[in-house]
DNA sequence: GCCGTTTTCGGCCCGACTGTTTTCAGTCG
């Protein structure tokens, strides 16, 4: 995979469709985006190995626009777009709300090429003026830019992860550095960050050297700031520090303001001057349970492991179940066989092929027809005995009004129902709330899927009350998902906490749509983790025979 | 630009929702 390229298809859509050109040529740039990402296709392997042919939804066409990629940087169409769209008019189409059309016709008609020239279009009331804009656009234009604005700066966990191992990995083989370690929010484990916080033990002098060549890093007091990571472009900081402070400084620089200040409360500064093998020591040493990096959020998780009572985290070898996953019979990449076997590989028992349900025509969702038949080929599959065994489930919609997408007859047919809602985002908090409660009372729901909907840095899920939904889960023993997918992450570790407090189990699903986001799954460890969520509040850690008992109750 | 057992042209995911209209275009999932 490689991040600039789907970033470079991406924007190719986009420009074509605001340059009038064949809006299916557009789609085809899009989609070769989205199999890129989610099958994790490294281009450069794939253009050596010339296996770019078998990939579906890259033709020729594109084949030889990513194999010129691959040698030179460079994309000929993406370069040809640029020069006629304005940046700025790309950036607009990056407003919710806002496709390239009125986008493009914001831009003839108004001659607005930025999205702060929007901005003033919008209080000026200039919207009004043109056929499809009124005042009600240029409000929801208004709240898009707000929204746009408040996620500058922001990246996704994931992206964060990938270049901050890659800095670490770089500083491990120079020289100058005996050890370095990702520090900050995102050893927290935090849904999304903003600076990339890395510590490293070395010489100062020469090991600063290094880096402002890699880097073009400033130096200020052993910290070098001002570097941007090498793929998504997100500021980092490096601190270089020697052995004796390398362990103090880590857990300085991991925990959040309020931990810190709630630790030192506690526990003086003294341990600050000692030096350390490594944190569990420094723990050792003032007489308190080792807290994991994740929960060093707030001041209570510090009277908890006083009082001896901190959670024993899930951990990724915990996980026996892999539920919540699609296959080409909806909108998948992959067969179901593919799919489990991937688990399996996993080192997963069982899988559970989530599909979704026939209202979600647009992604392929299956029909009673189709349900029937995809349970045969389950069937046949299991007779097989691939080393795996595959559980028959369904994404079902939650219907506006909070039916489930099938009757009770092809409902009962499945092992696990995973209710979501996947349209009419928009009715009011009451409805919505009543709505999915409604889902949480059929009798064939198991697991409630991304139970808020959000898209992080892009979408603030639909209004909804939240701990009412926990507290109906918690009433009729059913089962909220942690969603993941680092877009969504999705319940919020926050909202996961409260559930465990009410005692809702939770499933940590990967919603993967290819055998390559099956990994996902440890992102999503990584939430519950810093939910604070044990081996058992995991449904996915039981045997699939006390999951099909659990949930067939 | 992609795809194909009606294949080299002519289609291309489809329905709900929103804000604008007064029958529809654009956006989203």
């Amino acid at each position: 995979m490689d991040a600039n390229l789907i970033q470079i298809l991406e924007d190719t859509a986009t420009m074509l469709e605001l340059a009038g050109e064949n809006p299916f040529k557009a789609r085809a740039y899009s989609s070769a985006a989205h199999i890129l990402e989610e099958q994790q296709i490294d281009v450069f392997k794939s253009v050596k190995e010339n296996t770019l042919r078998n990939v579906a939804g890259i033709g020729a066409g594109l084949r030889e626009g990513i194999t010129e990629y691959v040698h030179t940087g460079k994309f000929a169409e993406y370069e040809r777009l640029l020069k006629e769209i304005p940046s700025g008019v790309l950036d607009m189409t990056r407003l919710r709300g806002l496709g390239a059309k009125k986008v493009r016709s914001l831009h003839i008609q108004l001659g607005v090429s930025s999205i702060s020239e929007l901005e003033q279009a919008c209080r000026k009331d200039k919207l009004c003026d043109i056929k499809g804009f009124g005042k009600k656009s240029q409000e929801t234009i208004l709240k898009a830019i707000e929204m746009w604005r408040s996620s500058q700066g922001n990246f996704h966990q994931h992206k964060a992860l990938m270049d901050a191992e890659a800095i670490v990995s770089f500083l491990k083989e120079q020289k100058g550095f005996k050890a370095a370690e990702i520090a900050g929010d995102l050893r927290r484990r935090a849904e999304t960050v903003s600076e990339l916080y890395i510590i490293a033990e070395g010489k100062s002098k020469e090991a600063g050297e290094v880096l402002k060549d890699q880097f073009e890093l400033t130096e200020k007091n052993g910290i070098l700031e001002g570097g941007h990571s090498p793929v998504f472009g997100i500021p980092f900081v490096v601190e270089i520090t020697d052995r004796k402070n390398y362990v103090q400084r880590l857990h300085e620089t991991t925990g959040s303001e309020e931990f810190l200040i709630a630790f030192r409360k506690q526990f003086g500064e003294d341990f600050l001057k000692k030096p350390f093998k490594n944190e569990e020591e420094l723990y050792e040493f003032l007489k308190i349970p080792y807290i994991e990096p994740e929960l060093r959020e707030s001041a209570d998780i510090i009277k908890l492991a006083l009082q001896n009572k901190l959670p024993e985290l899930i951990e990724p070898k915990h996980m026996r179940g892999m539920l919540h996953c699609h296959s080409t019979w909806s909108d998948g990449h992959n067969s179901i066989r593919e799919m489990a076997l991937g688990a399996k590989a996993l080192g997963y028992e069982y899988f559970a092929i989530c599909d979704h349900s026939r209202t979600a025509s647009y992604a392929g969702g299956l029909t009673i027809e189709r349900v029937k038949a995809q349970h045969e080929e389950v069937d046949k599959l299991n007779d097989e005995d691939l080393g795996i065994r595959i559980l028959k489930g369904i994404e079902s919609d939650i219907l506006p009004d909070g039916d489930l997408d099938y009757p009770d007859a092809i409902l009962k047919t499945f092992d696990i129902v995973v209710a979501s809602v996947h349209s009419s985002f928009t009715q009011t908090r009451e409805s919505q709330t009543a709505r999915i409660i409604k889902a949480l009372e059929n009798p064939y729901t198991t697991i409630l899927g991304h139970a808020t909907g959000r898209i992080l840095l892009s979408r603030a899920g639909f209004d909804v009350d939240i701990e009412a939904i926990i507290d109906t889960a918690a009433e009729f023993g059913k089962i909220i998902e942690i969603n993941a997918n680092p877009y969504r992450f999705d319940l919020s570790w926050q909202n996961a906490k409260y559930a465990k407090e009410r005692g809702v189990r939770i499933a940590i699903n990967p919603d993967a749509h290819a055998v390559a986001e099956l990994e996902l799954t440890n992102l999503g460890i990584g939430i519950a983790r810093k939910a604070g969520l044990e081996k058992s509040d995991i449904v996915n850690t039981l045997s699939c025979d006390e999951f099909l008992k659990l949930v067939k109750k």
